[in-house]
DNA sequence: CATCTAATTAGATGATAATCGAATTCAATT
DNA sequence: AATTGAATTCGATTATCATCTAATTAGATG
């Protein structure tokens, strides 16, 4: 499910300029203005588009003093090629129906009507399908710190410490100089390869 | 290659409507209203929408008294799910360019400076992308009479029987009543499965 | 600090497209 | 032939978005 990640993707990927910077980029890292030299195009233009790719997290970069490198991220790639493997087969798509049952049913017992959490699920499953519930007022891309992570959490939960650690353990979200981020979906922890 | 189909693909998946069809077929077929009922929103938009869907041929509909049930094709998204995984692939996409490559020299050399076809390859493998550049100027979807198709091929060949029956027994086309229309990419012979 | 280079943001423009109500087609049944 | 039921087409409205130029930011270097 998470229709709307689904979506963004498809969405940023049917444009023709966006689609043959991912073909360049599958070939391997570039800088902004030899894309932009490669398809005819100005800068800016590779600025938005490379922007759009980023929020998919199709894109990553890395900066060298002055140039900044683009990456493609391929396990979005084969995330998505798996998503509409399954959607090919009817057996996966009710799996996934399921699931989703599955889910909605975990949220409901373990939250008040006001959206409070009661308390963390001792089973590891239904843990991280809290927690995925949790994050989803998170935005991707986003910095956090760690004040702002912990008000944000204490809206659910009182014990904001232990949530806040899952959340690091389970790898929806990253830290680094105390400043947190969430991850993409393929690295949470109930996709971990 | 093919970036146009490709781009057509992700374009028109990236609607939510959209998704949301494709997911409701993929338990199994459904008609226009049912479709309409479960998402809330009119026919003209349904059929706007399968319109679309139709186009990137994934979705083909079969009448019953007045009522016309649509359907899931598979095998587009099994296909489209193979590009995926490819591009994630480094050697995979070093590949695909080289085919590319390939195939532009076959072309240069089997067709004159104004667009004629010379002869028929001899080789399977350089007879298909003849083949497939020929019928770059059909259009999908559309119903061709065996009068117009013969035109159409006359344009870079005289013989134009050999050929048509080369786009049938390849899969490139298929006939009915003696209409021709184009068929999907996953079924023509070089992709074969 | 001044300057250079690369990247990004802002604002404007033009094109595309999702949705709906109204009108129309198309096939089946009376 | 007339009627019904479903799907499609038409036209209008509204929103989104790709692209550009011009202006700005951000690092790096002299």
């Amino acid at each position: 499910m998470q229709l709307n990640r689904l979506v963004s993707f498809y969405k940023t990927m049917g444009d023709p300029t966006r689609i043959r910077i991912v073909f360049l980029l599958a070939k391997g890292p570039l800088h902004g203005q030899a894309i932009a030299g490669k398809l005819g195009l100005t800068p800016p233009t590779i600025s938005h588009h490379l922007n759009k790719l980023r929020e998919i997290n199709l894109v990553y970069q890395r900066r060298d003093k002055n140039t900044v490198y683009f990456y493609l991220n391929e396990s979005v790639l084969k995330h998505q090629s798996g998503v509409l493997a399954k959607l090919a087969d009817k057996e996966e798509v009710k799996k996934m129906e399921e699931q989703n049952l599955e889910s909605q049913k975990v949220i409901e017992n373990f939250f008040t009507r006001d959206g409070k959490l009661k308390n963390i699920p001792a089973q590891r499953k239904k843990k991280l399908m809290v927690f995925e519930h949790l994050i989803k007022g998170l935005k991707m891309g986003k910095k956090y710190e760690e004040k702002e992570l912990n008000e944000y959490i204490k809206q659910y939960h009182e014990d904001y410490a232990t949530i806040r650690r899952e959340f690091i353990i389970n790898h929806y979200m990253y830290r680094e100089n105390g400043i947190y981020e969430l991850n993409p979906p393929e690295m949470w922890a109930k996709n971990e390869g």
